[in-house]
This record gives structure tokens, C-alpha cells and sequence, in this order.
DNA sequence: TAATATAGGACTGTTAAAGTCTGATTTATG
DNA sequence: CATAAATCAGACTTTAACAGTCCTATATTA
């Protein structure tokens, strides 16, 4: 319950390695994957879209891998989740769309209270960057 | 991601309803389903957590139902969790067991790390009460 | 041009969550 | 004292999200 998934763990192990080394050293999928013991196409999906959305560079062909492309107090927990899930950390469905989304209409009592909680979790993911996990 | 399960909602929904009424009022399982549209069966089976636990009292037969055993003041939605979900809300599995739990065994980078995350989860479910989402 | 890497889509398997069904027990009350 | 209405409890089924795999295309270096 309330866990991270598994793409975001290995994103966060992945993103840590590479924070602890010189800016701009290259590591492949392929390395990564076996120094930390992560299914090897799994860890190449969430390094694609970490890509995709400029968080680290790609680099094609044999001599390629990912670099970091920001710097590690810049990347917070909270992107990495909305990167590789496609979507925000939510307590509760309420919060994913506009209000006509809460499957309890008019009835929903918890959508105010938990909104509480849901601000105080944001701050967390938001604040924390990879630079605290190194 | 992230999210509270069901049944937790479902908990803090019925859990709220009682209390906003006068302390001591008795809901039945079957009401409490129907205002909110909850099926019955599974907040049945919450409400009997919830009770085995002491947060609310049962009656049995036929003028039975529920009634708030605690002052909402002491119930927090980490207890409330704790009941329901039989576990504490983690954010890695790392956390569920002892040391060697681990599925990354030597090579857990994150364990640490996340432990700062944890910990403030554990803070926010510790301090938000009952009383709070009214 | 061969080897090695990323890119990306389709697919399958696994598991936890969600929901349902059945029957037993308790108890107020007509 | 029989009945109805409620909790109690466990087994079961269904569903959907997550985790993992497979295959092929493309890019790049040597």
C-alpha cells in the first residue's frame, strides 16, 4: 500500500548511480541494469522515457548509453513520478481530473479532508531531489 | 500511484459519517453503504476490522450497527490503515521486514534515502486524525 | 558491414485489490 | 418463541494494474 512502483525505483537506483559519478560519464542500459540486478528491458523503458522528457541524454549506437542531462538538485521525486508513470502521486482517484470525476458525485465527504493530506504529500515529492539520494 | 486503497476510503468515509453525529449514535453497515454508495459487503468487512480493532464498537442483532469507540481526536489515518491494510504504508518493501528483506540485497542504493520520505509519511498519517477530515 | 547500443510497440504473466457469495451467530421484538 | 435484521467470518471470483518479456527497427562507431 502506497508504494512506489518498481519503474520508479529502478529510475531512482538508476538516476542515483549516475548522480554519484562525474557529470556527463555514460552508462549503458545494459550495465546498470546488472550492477543492481534490474530486468534489463524494464530499466531500458523507464531510461527511454527519462530521455524523452530530457532528464538524461541518449546516446545512439555502439558506443552510447544515457548521461545525466540535469543536474541532480534539479530533478525532483515528484518529476521522476509524473515522468515515468504518466501521472501525479494521488491519495486518493478524486484528485486526477476535473471534480465531475469523483465516482461519489455529490456524496463524496473525503475529497476536502484528503486534499490536506494530498498538499502535504506534494511538498514532499516536490521538495526531495536525487540530490538527497545520493 | 500512491493511492489509498478502497477499502481505506471506504473506512474513512463511514468513519467520518459517525463522526459528525452525536457521539455514541449507531449506523448500520447496510445505511452507511447506501448514503455513500459503497457495496455492502466490503464495508461490512471494514466495519469489522475496524471493530475487532476497538475504533468502533459493534452490536450485533437486530437494532445493531456501529457506533464511534474512540474520540475522533484519537484516531489517526495511520491506525486506520494499519487495521484495514494489515500493514503500515510503506513507500519500498525495503521497509516491511528486517534488514535482509531486501530484494536488491548489498546492492540497495535507495534504502537509505527513502528512509527520509518514509519518515515523513509517517509523520503526515501519524498527525491526521479523524477529527481533521470532518 | 558487423557489433552494440537506444527506441518502441506488442504481448504475456503475475499479483494484489476489489467485489461477491454463502452460511453462522446474535438479539430485539411481535 | 419464531422471525427478522443485524454482525461475523471465510471462501471464492473477478478485475485491473503492475511487472516482465519479446521482437524488430534504427542509429552509430569502429
Amino acid at each position: 500500500m502506497l508504494q512506489l512502483s518498481k519503474k520508479v525505483e529502478y529510475g531512482l537506483i538508476a538516476l542515483r548511480h549516475m548522480a554519484m559519478k562525474p557529470m556527463g560519464q555514460v552508462f549503458t542500459a545494459k550495465e546498470l541494469a546488472k550492477e543492481y540486478d534490474m530486468p534489463y528491458d524494464l530499466l531500458a523503458k523507464v531510461l527511454q522515457k527519462l530521455a524523452r522528457h530530457g532528464i538524461v541524454a541518449s546516446l545512439q549506437g555502439v558506443r552510447g548509453g544515457y548521461a545525466l542531462a540535469k543536474k541532480p538538485t534539479e530533478v525532483t521525486v515528484s518529476l521522476i513520478i509524473r515522468v515515468i508513470e504518466e501521472e501525479r502521486p494521488m491519495v486518493a482517484e478524486c484528485y486526477t481530473d476535473g471534480p465531475a470525476s469523483c465516482y461519489l458525485f455529490g456524496n463524496c465527504t473525503i475529497r476536502k479532508p484528503l486534499g490536506k493530506l494530498q498538499r502535504n504529500l506534494n511538498v514532499l515529492f516536490d521538495t526531495m531531489t536525487v540530490q538527497e539520494i545520493v
